[in-house]
DNA sequence: TCTGGCACTCGGTAGACTCGACTGCCAGAG
DNA sequence: CTCTGGCAGTCGAGTCTACCGAGTGCCAGA
């Protein structure tokens, strides 16, 4: 969609096919995306684009073989994209992605009836996003990497127990259960807040010190605990949250069971699907396709991630899982939008980009 | 011929079988499990428990199957239990399961280091249970429906955002963030937090009034915009926390791939699988097996459930879900050791009970 | 340079056949 | 009356063969 920023691009210099080899590989990655079958020079010859005979479109077939752009999979069959094919058609070939005009209608209302704390909100939008695509989602929000403390509580619930709950500058709120082994009253509790607020207000995540000692050893071991715990908080802060939105639409996406175990159990490990997001993004990439990403149990996918903003950095990430042969143009539009979307509805206040309307 | 009690009392009261034919099925139940492949009589001769030939095992393998506990799927192949025939195997056979010493010890490491928030916590839980047992887990934490605020607290983020912070009796902590068009001075925030705090501690969520008025606007519309928001936690209530771990362990306790997808889908569905167990342990039972908590669409699966105690009332549950061959024993005794742990963990101050050691 | 034609390849399907793991039944022994 | 060994029968699974057809590579001619 007008996107005059060329993010998803292939870093190499991308070798230029002439417009009927284009034209032909087009037909075959757009065929073969929609039928998951081989698809052969006659297919192609009926197909739009091209006015030639078969016999023409196996010879330019058999070339783009040649460079590596199609392989066949035994042979007395069509030919199916490779990797790379895919890479060409997503950055030369692909119309742009549109959002159908009820799926924009669902991307507007969720955002504008949007509500919740932040997890919340972003558990809901891997849904939105999987909902739209029928592939699995990712949403990868807002690390606490560079929050500061911006409130500091410690509420009794119990005569021995008590929650200290930490407010961020992101708006990210952190809460552990501490326990007391000695009863301790409201009186003391609150002057455990003070004291905590006073030590740790506007202080980085990382940087919490310990405990501050005021002299009343019942109000210092309440101190002593609560930071005791909020030091994980701290060591959790490149935990970043990550939700999952319609895993089970990878069933559907593979035949292979093992393929759908593997890709599930990987989407179960936070760490690895946040860096794999983050070394895509880094990459300047939109799309990673197969292995382009380097991550060998995640080979026979592809991932399409779009940058959620806030106030101006990058703060986080949503991404598409789905098989190479997805549907990119679609993925693409959906993430870029709910991406957008979602940088807005968390940073309401940051200044209004030049503002288009959403994928034209 | 073959009936020797016309005893046909309830059917729901188990009829007992003669101690042959429950060593018969014993055996097939505990083959089939390891196996997954229909069992013949000669496998059943061999097998210990009973010593009698296999042409006497196949006259009581008649009757077994008459009576509903076996079937045969096709003529010339051996026997599968029937959903019939597990349950008497849980409820009469089985030796209760033990946790090997290592999965106890991974127990007892998980819960003396365990800390963080409780959600975290119960995340986590779900990890353990599925990683003890490789199917999948789902936890199910306390709702909020009893109860109370124990704190409000409104936190300025910048000049126009700001989060509301609900402390719960239960130790829960919800958040929300609310955009103020206004700037509000934190004069103003402080004021709005008295002035909730005030009206809401001690609060039912579900009886969180409307915002109070104050008379200055500035305070009020601060105090409005919570309140609108908050209003929906209270309906979010019974929104209860929902974890689910290791779900890619379904892809390997099924082998058709649809099957996979289906009950993927359901565990994306809180309420479902919220009702669901809350169905199975209502109903006095430990496990659900097939078609017994009448939910279609796992009619191929076998639930485990255990419950979560806090303050002596149950709580949340515990449960794991895999084929109905699945380990009934191993599973019941790592769903209840960690049920038990966790309500340990989540009520620390609970009155000890009689207090024997975990699941011998 | 493109096209139609032709021989060739090879995966997938269908049918025939065998193999073997079962069963049910029965007559005879304990 | 119960149990056992034996035996005929059933039927899924695997193998083999033949065949079909989608698709290719190549070539001669326009």
């Amino acid at each position: 969609m007008t996107a005059p920023d060329p993010t998803h691009r292939a870093q190499r210099e991308p070798e230029e096919l002439d417009s009927r080899k284009a034209a032909i590989l087009e037909a075959i990655v757009t065929e073969y995306i929609g039928t998951a079958q081989p698809v052969g020079s006659s297919h192609v010859a009926q197909a739009s684009g091209v006015a030639v005979s078969s016999a023409t479109i196996r010879s330019e077939m058999v070339a783009l073989e040649r460079d590596g752009y199609l392989v066949q999979p035994h042979t007395s069959a069509g030919r199916i994209p490779t990797d790379k094919g895919y890479r060409f058609f997503v950055d030369h070939l692909s119309t742009p992605g549109v959002l159908g005009p009820a799926q924009h209608q669902q991307v507007s209302t969720f955002f504008t009836e949007a509500q919740g704390g932040i997890e919340e909100m972003l558990e809901r939008t891997s849904s939105l996003l999987s909902d739209l695509t029928s592939y699995a989602a990712v949403v990868v929000g807002p690390s606490h990497e560079q929050a500061t403390v911006r409130s500091v509580q410690v509420v009794g619930l119990s005569s021995i127990r008590a929650t200290v709950v930490l407010v961020l500058s992101d708006g990210g709120v952190e809460n552990r259960a501490i326990e007391i082994s000695e009863t301790v009253t409201s009186e003391e509790l609150q002057r455990a807040t003070q004291m905590l607020d006073a030590a740790w207000n506007g202080t980085a995540l990382h940087d919490l010190a310990a405990a501050p000692a005021s002299g009343d050893p019942s109000v210092d071991i309440i101190c002593e605990r609560a930071a005791a715990l909020i030091a994980g908080v701290g060591r959790s802060a490149d935990h970043e949250p990550l939700f999952v939105g319609g895993p089970s639409r990878l069933a559907g996406s593979f035949d292979a069971i093992e393929t759908v175990r593997g890709v599930l159990s990987i989407l179960e490990q936070e760490l690895v699907v946040v860096s794999l997001l983050r070394d895509v993004l880094e990459s300047g990439l939109s799309v990673a396709i197969g292995s382009e990403h380097g991550f060998e149990p995640l080979a026979s996918c592809a991932v399409v991630v779009a940058p959620v903003h806030l106030e101006g950095q990058q703060a986080g990430a949503v991404g598409l899982l789905g098989p190479t042969r997805m549907n990119y143009p679609a993925a693409m539009a959906a993430a870029e939008v709910v991406g957008r979307q979602l940088s807005r509805h968390l940073g309401e206040d940051q200044h209004r980009s030049e503002g288009t309307t959403d994928a034209g």
